[in-house]
DNA sequence: AACTCGTCCAACCGCTGGATA
DNA sequence: TTATCCAGCGGTTGGACGAGT
């Protein structure tokens, strides 16, 4: 059951804080023979070390691309911002900043921003409970960092298939869209409502593909739970959440089994794993973390056209090509 | 100088999910 | 379908180091 240990304890491994040598060794087998099959790797590169080990020294140490030096305020806000958009995933934050790896960027987060940040909310408190007195009018409040976004939940996930959505053909209002499927089994009063988002979002595929795919294309939209308010991104969906509810209308089930249906668009994804990297232009994320989120009561703008960067749509699609 | 305490960060650990036989 | 392999992720740990007493 289950798999076996990466590295067992009672082998002659060493562990702790790698030596000089050891990081030459490393660094001269890799330069030879590439990185990866990292379970092979120490033993054929003569290291007493775990696969695992010589892994995260590569990656977090002795990549050449590796950026050395202070987080700048530039990065730092970039931190901040994609933090409240995406939470602890480290993997994904550090894919926004070249050069800087999930290990670090959390290090930092942990022993400055976190602190920093819990700082900034103690003093927000202190500032509306004073404020609430008449005699001290609230100014507009400009804190440094906005902490209360709602996270929105990713996930490094790589589709087999092609999810496309015209600009024209876009719901112009919010649609409550059950992502679970065993949620989606439960909630029978949705179903119907549920029919209907897919079989339109089926329709706005068909119609895509009609097209032939051209600029104006996009991903799917953001959904919004609504009462929890929690934003889901298209990358939390497999295109088996898909079929699963489109099963009973199949408009989209045709549409995967399409000329089109090997395409594959990489989101969100950690600089260091063969994979691009660039997903979100800055743009996109001065619209997520402040243009989207600047009202508190509408999160979620449906309006914007700008979802996810379309270089990513492009280099795909010459990929296609 | 010696000791304590807090901070930093490299490294470890356990787990997950995709791939494959 | 199941078991296993493998890479990757995020939380945690512990040693090094500096500041304060």
């Amino acid at each position: 059951m289950g798999r076996s240990p990466c590295c067992s304890k009672d082998e002659d491994l060493k562990r702790g804080a790698w030596t000089a040598d050891e990081d030459k060794i490393l660094i001269d087998y890799i330069r030879v023979h590439g990185h990866g099959r990292w379970r092979n790797l120490p033993q054929k590169a003569g290291l007493k070390r775990c696969g695992k080990s010589c892994r995260l020294r590569w990656l977090n140490y002795l990549r050449p691309d590796i950026k050395r030096g202070n987080i700048s305020s530039d990065e730092e806000e970039l931190i901040i911002r994609l933090h409240n958009l995406l939470g602890n995933r480290w993997s994904l934050i550090a894919g926004r900043l070249p050069g800087r790896t999930d290990n670090e960027i959390k290090n930092y987060w942990n022993t400055n921003l976190s602190k920093r940040m819990k700082d900034n909310k103690d003093h927000n408190k202190e500032t509306t409970t004073s404020s609430s007195n008449p005699k001290h009018p609230q100014t507009e409040p400009t804190p440094p960092f906005k902490i209360d976004f709602p996270v929105i939940r990713t996930k490094a996930t790589k589709c087999s298939k092609p999810l496309l959505i015209n600009n024209n053909a876009r719901q112009s209002t919010p649609v409550p869209l059950l992502l679970d499927a065993s949620a989606a089994a439960a909630a029978d009063s949705e179903a119907n409502n549920n029919k209907n988002i897919v079989s339109s979002i089926a329709s706005n595929h068909k119609e895509v593909l009609s097209k032939n795919y051209n600029s104006n294309d996009e991903f799917l939209p953001f959904f919004n739970e609504d009462d929890d308010k929690e934003i889901l991104s298209n990358t939390d969906l497999l295109i088996d959440d898909y079929c699963n509810l489109t099963d009973a209308d199949g408009g989209l089930n045709d549409l995967i089994n399409s000329d089109v249906s090997d395409l594959c668009y990489e989101l969100l994804l950690s600089p260091y794993s063969d994979q691009p990297t660039t997903i979100f232009s800055d743009d996109i994320l001065n619209q997520w973390t402040h243009g989207y989120f600047d009202d508190a009561d509408d999160h979620i703008n449906h309006d914007d056209d700008s979802i996810i960067d379309r270089h990513c749509h492009q280099s795909n699609a010459k990929e296609i090509e």
